[in-house]
DNA sequence: ACAATTCCTATCGGATTAATAGGGTAATGG
DNA sequence: CCATTACCCTATTAATCCGATAGGAATTGT
């Protein structure tokens, strides 16, 4: 069975966000080229490329071609959230049967097993991963440390199971 | 684009968690017929059967064949959380790249982007959903009404807002 | 026996995922 | 200038998954 369920990270947004980190250790206004980051992230290089090219139209990256060219961040990395990442590789950070949460309308009367209490339970699904990757940006990820409140959430005693 | 990213519900969830609502509805003791269960949901019926097939090999749902049978839930409605219906269609709850976030090792030197911060981001993403879906049963979807925590996630002030 | 209902197997088209290939184009260093 | 570096663009791929349908076999109540 191919494990699909709720909290989804894909291996295209995984890569976003390493290549990112990397991008945000550099020194400031410094760039590094897509094979680079690739090679050292041990990422499949034309894939990541792509990756980066998604970033770069919608404003995290900047590129400069030419020799001694590359790509760097287009903000300070505590300007960038892990959830802007997502949004841009893989859209919406949420969604049901492939729609937006708030836009789901059960009948109300509640007879075909939806009713409001189900879109608010999605909404509040939605919200509680907000309150992690919306919260951590790449500076934290560069830095090795997760703010206080999402680093709160791994003092569940069972955050580390399985289930 | 189709937006993948991170809390996503499938049909196939969305559909289970729906039918389950409508068993938990029940008189208790009272079975229903997949194909009732279909119509009063708008549910594509074999697909359905389905479903209801996977929940009753893992547990969630007892069936019955022949006349007057159908089925039920197999245990109270305040006993089966969400969180139980998604692992049962869906597999776990998180997953990062296919596999449980606990389990992915970043180099620890972390010049490939990644790093322990890395993996306690995405257990962190865990604990997040876990601490919705987790908590909210088929008896409080059934009755309308999300537990107190829960419900809380909604009081944000851009929790319904899109992004 | 009959009808209802679950159970089992098989199949389906379309979309997505995770890539790879092969160039074209622009900028820089020398 | 001009070769090199690097981004930029289009196309294609195999494998998988998603959502769904079809047809019948097994079981049970009346």
């Amino acid at each position: 069975m191919r494990d699909d369920l709720a909290v989804h990270v894909s291996a295209k947004a995984e890569y976003a966000v390493r290549a990112c980190v990397i991008l945000a250790r550099l020194p400031p206004g410094r760039a590094m080229s897509a094979e680079a980051v690739a090679m050292r992230a041990d990422l499949p290089g034309k894939f990541l490329e792509a990756i980066l090219t998604e970033l770069r139209v919608a404003g995290l990256v900047a590129t400069q071609r030419g020799p001694s060219g590359g790509c760097r961040l287009a903000r300070p990395p505590d300007q960038i959230s892990v959830a802007e990442i997502f949004r841009v590789v893989e859209g919406p950070l949420a969604h049901v049967r492939g729609e937006r949460p708030e836009s789901i309308d059960y009948p109300d009367d509640g007879q075909a097993g939806g009713g409001r209490v189900l879109t608010e339970l999605w909404i509040a699904g939605r919200a509680a991963i907000r309150s992690v990757f919306e919260t951590t940006t790449l500076a934290d990820l560069a830095e090795g440390e997760l703010p206080p409140s999402v680093r709160g959430y791994l003092d569940a005693p069972d955050a580390w199971q399985s289930h």
